[in-house]
DNA sequence: CACGTATTAGTTGTGTGCGATTTAATCGTG
DNA sequence: CACGATTAAATCGCACACAACTAATACGTG
């Protein structure tokens, strides 16, 4: 930090004051570097996201996907057709309630999950934190994301 | 932190491991907090960043609006068009560079400046962090950015 | 058990995001 | 000054994200 910096940080509109901005920015320059990796696989950063939760937990729920991953049905149904289309997962209904509809890997879905393997690696590897910072940074994202949730 | 917690951070495969899920967690839960609140000014979210910049330098290029937020062209054309159309801003091309496209606020884009002022203060009020960790927070989210972009 | 309510997915419409390409204008080097 | 390389925006195609709505199913209470 300069020692001369102004702190005009309440209530100001300049853009680089802003903590918003710098979480938005960071995001997607994120996801950006995910995708050279994540196209070896044949997967966006949110189908790999919803296979994390697969390899997890396998015949999830799409609502318990959903609140997993805090994404809406309408965000997940077509994303999850994709997935169903590329042959990672099928999509069945539950015969004891036939309003939810259970998501279940295939065999190719499960053997995704070596060639995933290195990702995690490589992007840790990438943002270059200590595991302290690392540990830091997630408290403070999950304190926003309680925070500014209801 | 649970102190007996196991630290399988570095190449996991389970979501909530991930520092990558929370931060883009955390980045659509800020925004979906912002979204009422810049509904009453017309706004989506990059139409509020790119008010912001404006704000502070009128008369901006594409391009250096672009650098600004880190947006591609093909993000930022459509979005302008949006916030013309709303009459916030005129698109003129430059007389001493017709490639380059100026963009002037309008009154009414001036306007809506001062309708703005209470928007940062309320967000800042629902993430609920010190001014440490505000400062923290940025100083991380800076430094993952910079990483990671090559 | 009938019927109103709640729950679960899915559909539709709008607005990002970004890679790849296109068009137009400018620059740089011979 | 000619002409290939570079640059600035815009366009196109695809994939999210989410609000609002719909359709189908399950539940609960009289």
């Amino acid at each position: 930090m300069s020692p001369a910096a102004a702190e005009p940080s309440e209530g100001s509109l300049l853009l680089d004051d802003q903590l918003c901005f710098a979480l938005y920015a960071a995001s997607r320059a994120v996801t950006a570097r995910y995708r050279p990796l994540l196209d070896e696989l044949g997967l966006t950063y949110p189908q790999y996201l919803v296979m994390l939760v697969l390899w997890e937990q396998d015949s999830i729920s799409v609502r318990d996907l959903g609140a997993a991953l805090q994404l809406e049905s309408s965000t997940l149904s077509p994303l999850l057709k994709r997935l169903e289309a590329n042959g990672l997962l099928r999509r069945e209904r539950r015969v004891d309630d036939e309003r939810s509809v259970a998501l279940r890997l295939t065999e190719g879905g499960h053997r995704l999950r070596e060639r995933a393997g290195q990702v995690p690696l490589a992007i840790g590897d990438a943002m270059g934190l200590t595991p302290e910072q690392d540990t830091l940074a997630k408290q403070l994202l999950r304190l926003i994301t309680a925070n500014v949730t209801d």
